[in-house]
DNA sequence: CATGAATGAGCTTTCATTCAT
DNA sequence: AATGAATGAAAGCTCATTCAT
């Protein structure tokens, strides 16, 4: 039993944490710089000097800046995701009504939470900048996590089947529209949850009863 | 009256034609260009040599990039406003429902014959790359037209008044979701705009109805 | 006798005369953009539109933009370098003193009228850009006529000589140094003319003196 | 006391040393591309070449083409005005001619040894080419020394005050004249300070006297 | 001849990427 | 590994010059 073989359990996690850190630290920076100047504005030393590093050590911890960026989306995505299904998955006994409700609020509330990633989020989604072949979208996981939803509505209802994917990109896109002008407003997203399954749920205030 | 006053009112429209036809085929160019590479790698060679001619002439027609950019937009949007307004126009007089139905029938069609166009709309609404000042999002102005719309909807039935706005911004942000997919899968617009309708109009299908 | 040997002498010199007059335009115009942008600065489109011509009219009367400049400072030497003369040979017959002071006096009157040219020429002296090997100062061709007066001076008095030129440079310099302060303030010329004479003839004011 | 602690303070002065060799060398290399082709026919490549580097390092020590321009002007002047002072001041006891004898003498001879930098120099005063609004002439520098000389001359003779700093710039022009030339036929500078001396103090040679 | 739009070489500047230390 | 200076390809833009009308 030499030295190594005995140290490796433990001494390397450490090492790999820090590694970790230092590369999260620099995905930060990322985020913020982006979501400050802009995809196409970012440029590495801006965000090497915000993390703390030179350049070159973004370079040993990224391929290039495309995978950066790449990689950003992949680590606030495997964030997101998850928080959602598991949003979605606390509710799962609910009726359809008030689980798409809560749904609704509980996102806008973790949307809330990761303004500045979604500020990237809403302007990269559908640009051909850089993380071009990537599906980068974040709106298009969220996607998948309604049609869930909506196709377990349509268990309850009479949801013609078919409609879920496309119900679920419309109100991703709903969605966008609402939180981005939130966003440059500097408003709170919380309001928009309950509209928004407003007219998910009956169609536009007011509009669609008329007997 | 000599041939020289006969003629001159149509030789200096030829040129001035010719003039017309040369911005036009540039803006064409850089349409393309942008709508294929992005804004962000949309060079000005590139848009030049699509157009045909020498860099130097597009800087002959367009003070620099951004103009030219700007002038793109202003350039669709002048087509595509008044279109727009157009079809509002046309039904006034018809009831609500039916209204919105076929104004977002009309308004897909119209957005069919424009897809190159409507890719580089969607994917710089909400870019923080130059164009950076004018509004240059055609989809805002969908949404003055569908506030328009739906604040008419309010005089027939019980719209609860001052959702017009953020409702427009749902719609909006839905046709763009629902489009920016079909474009990418090269799918027609028209089947879209029933299925916007509806939700608009009853909440997502199958969902709302529960009695 | 046919029509064309008949007409030669007047038509010739009706078409002549207007080529020239237009070919004065364009020297005009490139002497006054000059002086205002700058050498470096001054376009053929610009000049081209102050003598109210089109570019490429400018390239039937001179070969290129470095043609055209040193078709200026010829047009400008021909006419003050036999002013300049014109002004020495009036004086021939006076005393040395007399003669240099009235040859300054006259000289800075001739250049007040010629400002434009002379900022040009004072910029352009020693300039390396384009008219690089043609002799363009007029500054030197003053030289040659202070370098005659200083000879003539010479057998008036004791001038050793050999200095006739170099004392013509120095002199041409400090007149530079009164004129270009001249030209920047908007002064006049005229009081500079008998305070470089005075220098010229007894030294600086004052200083030479003491016995 | 380790060998870190002792060493600090000679290793990074150690990289400083560096960096300000390759910023003097890129200096260097503009005064002699500039000297050779003219201000406005430098071109940065021109001058990264001849400094041995690529262009974008010269973007790494300067922010633009303007702000090499004047760090050399800076440079050189921050070279030159105190060596200026240093000569006058070690002057300031002799009486009034040995003393503007001898300031002459040394300034030549100190404008011998930055030749190329005085062709760069006597070339751009009085360009409207940038960099316009810094006063970068070491020519004005000289006018104020000799200002001062001159200045002080007059409280030993009865030199009309208010004169001062128009017989600097006179002089100074005249030396711009007779140094000019020099630099043209590649002839040394020493001979004209006597000569420039003899004319400011007694007037063109053998033309003064005359009782 | 006059015109002025078209041309494209050439210039400045930026920035992702490399690599010696 | 971290550093950050060096690199140079690529982009935007200007303007002298040409040439079809």
């Amino acid at each position: 039993m030499n030295r190594d073989s005995s140290n490796r359990k433990r001494v390397r996690p450490l090492r790999t944490r820090f590694k970790e850190a230092v590369a999260e630290g620099i995905l930060d920076a990322a985020e913020q710089v982006i979501s400050e100047r802009g995809l196409g504005r970012a440029s590495m030393s801006e965000i090497a000097s915000v993390a703390g590093v030179a350049v070159g050590t973004v370079y040993n911890y990224f391929p290039d800046r495309d995978g950066l960026v790449r990689a950003l989306f992949r680590s606030r995505r495997s964030r997101l995701v998850p928080a959602i299904a598991a949003l979605a998955k606390g509710r799962e006994d609910e009726a359809f009504e008030p689980r798409l409700r809560g749904l609704l609020r509980d996102v806008f509330e973790l949307f809330e939470q990761h303004r500045r990633f979604l500020r990237v989020a809403i302007e990269t989604d559908a640009s051909r900048t850089p993380p071009s072949p990537p599906p980068h979208s974040v709106l298009d996981q969220l996607v998948a996590a309604l049609d869930h939803v909506f196709s377990a509505g349509a268990d309850e209802g009479r949801l013609p089947t078919g409609h879920g994917e496309r119900l679920a990109r419309l109100a991703a896109g709903a969605m966008r529209g609402l939180l981005r002008h939130q966003l440059e407003r500097g408003g709170p997203f919380a309001d928009e949850a309950g509209f928004l399954a407003d007219v998910l749920l009956a169609g536009a205030p007011g509009v669609a009863a008329a007997p």
